[in-house]
DNA sequence: TTGTGTTTTATTGCCTCC
DNA sequence: GGAGGCAATAAAACACAA
């Protein structure tokens, strides 16, 4: 239950008749804002007077009463004792009429401001999903260029190779070497068994001619580590030296997911 | 005039602070 | 334990279409 105070608690309504209510407030309408204020306030002491054997009705506060409340509620919402009493006895009201109007008021307030960030949210999430889908757009286009520039260099990268597998094969014809032929035609016609030919240890070749034919193929290699690593950027098939291979270029460009480079760094 | 939706005033019950 | 704030709610007042 609510304790009031004892100057709250006696005239929380302020009774009148019903009837005189609406003659009056009909009345009013035509009067100047001074005028008004003056009959409601005589309203007021009238009221208060007969509070005690008229049926209780609510009362709204009339349009002076408001603007001077609302003017307090700009300066300060919440409502000091002192200020409070001020108030209600500048605009006839009840101290208690005065506490209710300031929190009702705060509760529009924040009715209001929730509705206000409601919308400021509501803002900066439509400009963010117009921003993701622009985004959006652009990867596409940068996708497809990707795939473009794929397309240009595998087919750039058959051209190369029938083209340098016809020149050595020439070289080695015209040299008779027939170890060095055997080595080549091996490497180039069936690159299953390049180990054998780039794997052999110089120390097992006999002859000169088949140790400099020996430096001639491990020339365009790189050896790594203890075993022998080839690099044959050459004769290397495009799907197996590409760059953005099957996995797909690590998701780079995809919108779902955050763009990962486990395919350049598959220990992390 | 009346039904209906909205706004305003007031109450109730709970909570926090001193 | 009293005072005051807040959320939920009731109820009167008001606005307005049909």
């Amino acid at each position: 239950m609510k304790r009031f105070n004892s100057s709250d608690s006696s005239a929380a309504f302020i009774s009148i008749s019903s009837s005189k209510e609406e003659r009056t407030q009909k009345a009013n309408q035509g009067y100047s804002r001074d005028f008004q204020a003056m009959l409601d306030n005589l309203e007021e002491e009238d009221y208060s007077e007969t509070a005690s054997h008229v049926s209780e009705k609510k009362r709204r506060l009339n349009l002076h009463q408001v603007k001077a409340l609302e003017k307090n509620f700009e300066v300060e919402n919440k409502l000091e004792p002192e200020r409070k009493l001020k108030l209600a006895g500048e605009l006839g009201l009840q101290p208690r009429q005065v506490a209710i109007w300031f929190q009702n008021r705060r509760a529009r307030w924040k009715t209001k401001q929730l509705e206000r960030d409601y919308g400021t949210l509501k803002a900066s999430y439509e400009a963010l999903k117009l921003d993701y889908s622009n985004l959006e757009q652009k990867n596409e286009v940068l996708a497809q260029k990707v795939k473009e520039l794929k397309a240009k260099l595998m087919s750039q990268e058959k051209a190369d190779s029938s083209h340098s597998v016809k020149e050595e094969y020439r070289v080695s014809e015209s040299d008779n070497n027939a170890s060095v032929h055997s080595k080549i035609h091996d490497f180039s016609g069936n690159n299953n068994n390049n180990s054998s030919a780039i794997t052999k240890d110089p120390s097992n070749i006999s002859s000169s001619h088949e140790l400099m034919n020996w430096f001639q193929l491990s020339d365009s290699r790189v050896i790594l580590g203890s075993r022998y690593q080839v690099y044959q950027p050459h004769l290397m098939k495009p799907e197996d030296q590409s760059l953005f291979s099957a996995e797909e270029s690590c998701n780079f460009f995809s919108v779902d997911q955050a763009p990962t480079l486990h395919c350049y760094f598959p220990e992390q």
